[in-house]
DNA sequence: TATTGTATCCGAAACGTTTTGGAACACGTC
DNA sequence: GACGTGTTCCAAAACGTTTCGGATACAATA
């Protein structure tokens, strides 16, 4: 049986209030004793009842954060760093966190509503916004708190952190561009998510820029995973003009498609370019290494956390919408590295 | 305001007793009135607090787990794989999941203490046991329920799942001096991870089952990572008398085995072979695929999540120790797939 | 008629904490 | 001697739920 304040309270003939208050630090307890309580309570090895405290002051000093995973091979090395950002983001602040993980879809939306219904914790992350997000509008309309990565087409306003996926692939489209690159194939994210849409906006941008008409053709929608990177990259480098660089809207798939030009003996970097988006840490260390767009992706976990314990703790943001400028890495995959 | 059961229970003018019971489901209310308290209870959109229910009910139907990371770039596979597991073992049951990372040490063992202690988690998930495992000693010493993924050497009885590794890495090893190798290298994972030993252990075994000496200067330590499996790939490959075959503790780091060979030139299956071990989804699409011992990683973390579950639930567990057997993936990085 | 049984309900306590609003006392000041 | 001013303490309520041990009313049984 655990020690309460009770406990304590016999013990040192106090009442629980003086025993609560000498142990929360109130000056309205004589030093003297204070210091018998204490002393007390690490004796009797005194720990607070978590849930008693939470249901007295009304919050659970816990976030919530639901994974959207896509059936059980759930292996993204992005979701690893995010999820160290956001725990330790959360531990700096004693927070608990509070993790689920759910595909997209309806029973998604239910465990947000519970989350929120049954108060099981005081702010939501929500990550990879998609279009008309469901989750985005029940929490908004519920006025829940929470802090989103990414952005979104409802016409609502939340605080939110976002890479600029638009610049970060334009910039990486002009450099293929720049070093003599035309057909240029676009292996995409599902385009229900916002930042596919950004991306792909990018690289269309880029094409305008420079004179270089779109071709439908050169679009595909892949599913993010090193999987689909390969097929859709196969079915790219089979064609009978394929393309002399191929962009992939995650590393993941970036790398598929690595692979898939090497299976096709491709000397990728000099037979066809290969770029991803996310920089990553596999990428650094592929054969050849992966021209990318290098997103912060720990450092964006701890933010979006730190945001969302600030909107707790004052109840507003200063800065509710960040948008972080993402880095054009080079690297061998498009050509020798520079 | 959220509705509360008093709230139902002065609209309806029944005691909250009853109310309570009614939504419960209790045989000792009137079905009339337990209609009554139903519907009213969804048109007021009552939900219970979980909070007090927990405080009441002495638990919090919440599980701990603790994610061992280093540094911030952690962007382990397996990682996120087991989580997965975890989490829809845990929601299938409807249990919550509350997540911390932290890397190993002294800070980690308090993150168990605050979590037994101060009860917020009814019991916890303990991966990648440690030798003389002071989570493991912890917990047993203070008869707090828990589940590991990995045996320990401590003289304490505890549940727990894991993977012969010792017996698939003495496959993996024979698969090699099959194949004609004599040089095996060997790059293990830090030998305080109890599997590290298991593996190293059935590399010896395979070793001396084919009368082939065990040779010191052909086993080296990385890291679990990619980079470092790089690092220590390279270093093999460049020595005047380069083994004709590396192993690897894990994948990740088998990979970065397979970069580094790559980088020098070789044709990894032909000139040198390489294999790893957990079968990450990365390994089948790798260039050349990799040879590895598959670990059933989802099913794994499914498995541990409901035999602690059922653990909770009935107080103790019929099978306590339960040993997997891993399965050898021959693919192309140790010589043509079969 | 007295007794037992059944169906339906509820008051009060309990879970362990924090907070509110004041009580009790000592001390100095006018 | 009355009046403040601190200092130190505490009873009781509150958070929202579940559960224990009846209570009540009525029907059925002996």
């Amino acid at each position: 049986m655990p020690v309460t304040l009770k406990d304590i309270a016999q013990k040192v003939d106090y009442s629980v209030t003086t025993v609560s208050r000498a142990l929360a630090g109130y000056d309205d307890v004589a030093e003297s004793t204070r210091q018998l309580i204490l002393k007390t309570a690490a004796k009797m090895g005194y720990h607070p009842n978590i849930t008693a405290r939470r249901l007295q002051k009304q919050r659970t000093d816990t976030i919530g954060f639901i994974i959207p995973t896509h059936g059980p091979r759930f292996a993204d090395p992005f979701f690893s760093e995010l999820l160290a950002g956001i725990g330790n983001g959360a531990a700096e602040r004693e927070l608990d966190l509070l993790v689920s993980t759910r595909a997209p879809g309806a029973e998604e939306l239910e465990v947000y509503e519970r989350m929120v219904r049954e108060r099981r914790v005081d702010g939501l992350l929500v990550v990879r916004t998609r279009h008309r997000d469901p989750r985005i509008a029940y929490l908004v309309e519920h006025e829940f708190p929470f802090v989103a990565f990414g952005r979104s087409d409802l016409e609502v306003n939340f605080p939110y952190l976002d890479v600029d996926s638009e610049a970060g692939m334009r910039q990486l489209a002009q450099h293929l561009i720049d070093l003599g690159h035309r057909r240029i194939a676009y292996v995409s994210a599902p385009l229900n998510l916002m930042f596919a849409s950004h991306r792909l906006e990018g690289y269309k941008e880029a094409l305008a820029a420079n004179g270089i008409p779109f071709d439908e053709s050169l679009i595909v929608v892949g599913e993010l995973t090193e999987r689909s990177g390969y097929a859709m990259g196969r079915d790219f480098l089979t064609q009978d003009e394929r393309p002399t660089a191929i962009i992939a809207c995650n590393d993941l798939m970036a790398l598929g498609v690595i692979s898939a030009a090497q299976g096709l003996g491709l000397a990728v970097g000099r037979d066809v370019a290969v770029a991803g988006f996310d920089d990553i840490p596999l990428a650094e260390h592929s054969l050849p290494s992966l021209t990318t767009v290098r997103q912060p992706i720990y450092e964006i976990g701890q933010r979006i956390c730190e945001m969302l314990i600030r909107l707790l703790q004052e109840g507003a943001l200063e800065k509710r919408r960040v948008i972080l400028k993402p880095e054009l890495i080079k690297r061998e995959s498009c050509g020798a590295a520079i």
